[in-house]
DNA sequence: CTCCATGATTTTAC
DNA sequence: GTAAAATCATGGAG
């Protein structure tokens, strides 16, 4: 408690609490025996061999050489990047088509801030190692005047210091990772959440499906501009498809209205342009009709009662008609559709054989 | 909370 | 590989 005396006002010192505690240095300086104890120190502390153990800067550590690495793979060590985040090309999580969802922008958006996050964080420990350790040399500097301080000796301080910060910035890489992590997985179940469609989606799948009724196999070029009328990804298509043939299949009945409904407004519209590009001539050859009497009587009133409709499916039963061979689709008994030979011809080779599916004329 | 519709995933058949 | 069928899981209406 005595030992902060009278002088240590006049200390022009760096730090107050450091010259507070070295009350006797100013008399240290002016004693006349200086030298000689100074130099009587460099004796001593060169036999005793000050080995404050280096604490030899760490090798490069394998666990912060992982954070590094999955940080980098996320995209985070490095200032913004454009493209192949973590959540860039194939890579992104759920391994669905890279389409550019609300939800993966807003993934996007979290990770940018994470990462800016993650760099401000940086910066700031940087520059408080920065500080911290031009303060320390200074101190060491200082001291240097009273005790001897070896150049070694600084420098071990500084790594020192060094190694302190360095294990902040991993305690910093860590809660990045985590945050990282979190954000992944969260993002992950988001994508796996269900959402309905938007109501045009819908229509737009709705309207394909019941003009098509007698095949409603869109190609793949069809699939993709529903998709993009809708939308929604290709593979949301292909999904919806399958599950609405099945679905329809099943209970007939119930998709009654809706069928009505979309024909209805389909007839309009396709009057002028044909989805399919298919003319919708008037025209009933009289082959499809056993067909269609077949459909019909298995599914009841079916909306391929309806005018427009029913030409339309005439008109497709009427190609499966002479099929020996051919590639060509049945309405079976109980009014589903069945691939009697290789689904999908991708494109229609010449002849009407490759009709069978109706978006080949696409 | 239940129930149903519906998008997604998995399994099966070809 | 594709589609059918079964199943899972969620959203939303009641």
């Amino acid at each position: 408690m005595t030992r902060a005396t009278s002088c240590n006002r006049s200390w022009p010192s760096p730090t107050r609490a450091w010259t507070r505690l070295r009350p006797g240095k100013h008399a240290l300086n002016c004693h006349r025996m200086k030298s000689a104890l100074f130099s009587v120190l460099c004796e001593i502390k060169g036999k005793t061999a000050v080995s404050i153990r280096c604490q030899e800067e760490d090798p490069p550590d394998a666990q912060l050489l992982r954070l590094d690495n999955m940080l980098l793979a996320e995209g985070v060590s490095r200032p913004e990047k454009r493209g192949r985040g973590a959540a860039g090309g194939t890579a992104t999580p759920g391994g669905c088509p890279n389409d550019n969802s609300i939800e993966h922008s807003d993934y996007r958006a979290k990770l940018a801030q994470i990462r800016q996050t993650f760099h401000s964080e940086l910066e700031k420990y940087e520059q408080a190692c920065r500080e911290f350790t031009m303060h320390v040399t200074n101190l060491l500097r200082e001291q240097s005047r009273v005790r001897p301080v070896s150049g070694r000796e600084m420098e071990r301080m500084v790594g020192v210091i060094h190694s302190k910060f360095r294990a902040i910035q991993r305690q910093l890489e860590q809660s990045t990772c985590e945050a990282v992590m979190t954000l992944r997985s969260r993002f992950l179940d988001a994508r796996r959440k269900r959402r309905n469609f938007s109501k045009q989606a819908t229509e737009v799948l709705n309207e394909y499906f019941y003009s098509h009724l007698s095949n409603p196999y869109p190609s793949e070029e069809t699939k993709e501009e529903l998709a993009r009328k809708g939308g929604i990804t290709v593979s949301q298509v292909s999904n919806w498809f399958g599950n609405k043939r099945i679905r329809y299949k099943k209970n007939t009945g119930k998709f009654q209205e809706e069928a009505t409904m979309y024909t209805g407004k389909t007839s309009t519209v396709t009057k002028a342009q044909g989805p399919g590009g298919q003319s919708r001539c008037q025209s009933t050859p009289s082959p499809g009709d056993k067909a269609v009497a077949l459909f019909d009587c298995a599914c009841g009133p079916s909306p391929l009662a309806n005018g427009t409709d029913m030409a339309l499916t005439l008109r497709a039963l009427a190609f499966l008609q002479p099929p020996p061979g051919g590639a060509c689709l049945q309405p079976l008994a109980h009014g589903s559709w069945q691939r009697t030979t290789a689904p999908q011809p991708a494109s229609a080779p010449a002849g009407d054989s490759g009709r069978s599916n109706s978006d080949a004329s696409n």
